[in-house]
DNA sequence: ACATCCCCTTAGCC
DNA sequence: AGGCTAAGGGGAT
């Protein structure tokens, strides 16, 4: 199947978006990229302003893609209230075509929750684990492929099951937390309806979920472009890049220690908020993906 | 080879 | 309340 990009939209670079860190689902095979989304396997390339593409099994709904790839955000206009600085334009400059996607929250949770204090290269390996213990085989262009389980599946895994995943000190979290989505005490779906400080307050009542999680999962699967989640990096941002916006005495103290207090969190989190506005999500991502590819810093 | 540090942090204890 | 620390293990240097 075919699909021409909307120029009017701006830009779009499908290496970018796949690559940039906020997935962990996706590998180049040959010259396309795979990926499982929900329940089903996708096969996705770019040529240009064209998006060739396969699903497994095939899809009747046509705006599949669309939705998943943000292809209906305007990135122009976003990028043009995002770019307050020379960081954010090299980082704009450098990875033009970065776009959200659309996760599926159930699987953004769980894989937010795994990726605690991990490496990117180690949260594609529990997920794919997790995925291929539990989750359904779809064999597609002669590769197998795994969805991922879903909460009551997930929910009635041994915590011994869980851990051989890799998943260390994880594994109570994820299964605390499928029984609880399995439950119904959480539906993750009626978060979108909330405004954000409200949906962050709830998912924080999920076990594993601290601030920055609560942040990853309400800007890659519940629609809140305005969270700015903290991680190591975006502390570096912070101390190194934007210091001049904080108390020195505030910067001195966050320089060097590990984590940040809630209230430390938040004070850096709310200046990219208001700093970076509506999109601020956005802003996170690119900068995110700079820097850590940077290898400096 | 080998050690050391880092990793898209949270929870529990004091 | 806020500071300290433990918690898998793999990947990078």
């Amino acid at each position: 199947m075919e699909l021409e990009l909307n120029r009017s939209n701006g830009p779009f670079s499908l290496e970018h978006t796949l690559d940039c860190g906020q997935l962990f689902r996706w590998q180049k095979l040959n010259d396309w990229w795979y990926g499982v989304v929900t329940d089903r396997v996708v096969k996705i390339k770019q040529n240009n302003q064209t998006l060739c593409f396969q699903c497994f099994p095939e899809t009747k709904n046509h705006g599949f893609i669309e939705n998943y790839l943000r292809l209906d955000d305007n990135l122009n206009s976003v990028l043009s209230k995002i770019c307050k600085d020379s960081y954010m334009q090299k980082a704009v400059d450098r990875f033009c075509g970065l776009r959200l996607c659309r996760q599926e929250p159930w699987e953004c949770l769980i894989s937010y929750i795994c990726a605690t204090y991990k490496s990117i290269p180690a949260i594609k390996k529990m997920i794919a684990n997790i995925s291929r213990c539990f989750g359904k085989k779809l064999t597609f262009d002669g590769t197998n492929f795994y969805t991922f389980p879903k909460p009551n599946k997930l929910a009635q895994i041994s915590p011994k099951d869980l851990r051989s995943c890799g998943l260390g000190f994880r594994a109570e979290r994820v299964l605390k937390t499928a029984q609880l989505i399995d439950n119904g005490e959480l539906i993750l779906e009626d978060l979108k309806h909330l405004d954000y400080h409200k949906a962050k307050r709830k998912l924080l009542g999920v076990p594993g979920v601290g601030h920055k999680v609560a942040d990853c999962v309400l800007l890659f699967s519940l629609e809140k472009l305005e969270a700015f989640p903290i991680d190591v990096w975006m502390k570096r941002a912070a101390t190194k890049l934007y210091a001049n916006h904080f108390d020195s005495s505030f910067i001195q103290r966050i320089t060097g220690k590990g984590s940040l207090t809630p209230k430390e969190y938040e004070t850096v989190s709310s200046f990219g908020r208001d700093y970076f506005g509506e999109y601020a999500g956005y802003a996170q991502e690119y900068l995110f993906h700079y820097l850590r590819t940077l290898n400096q810093l």
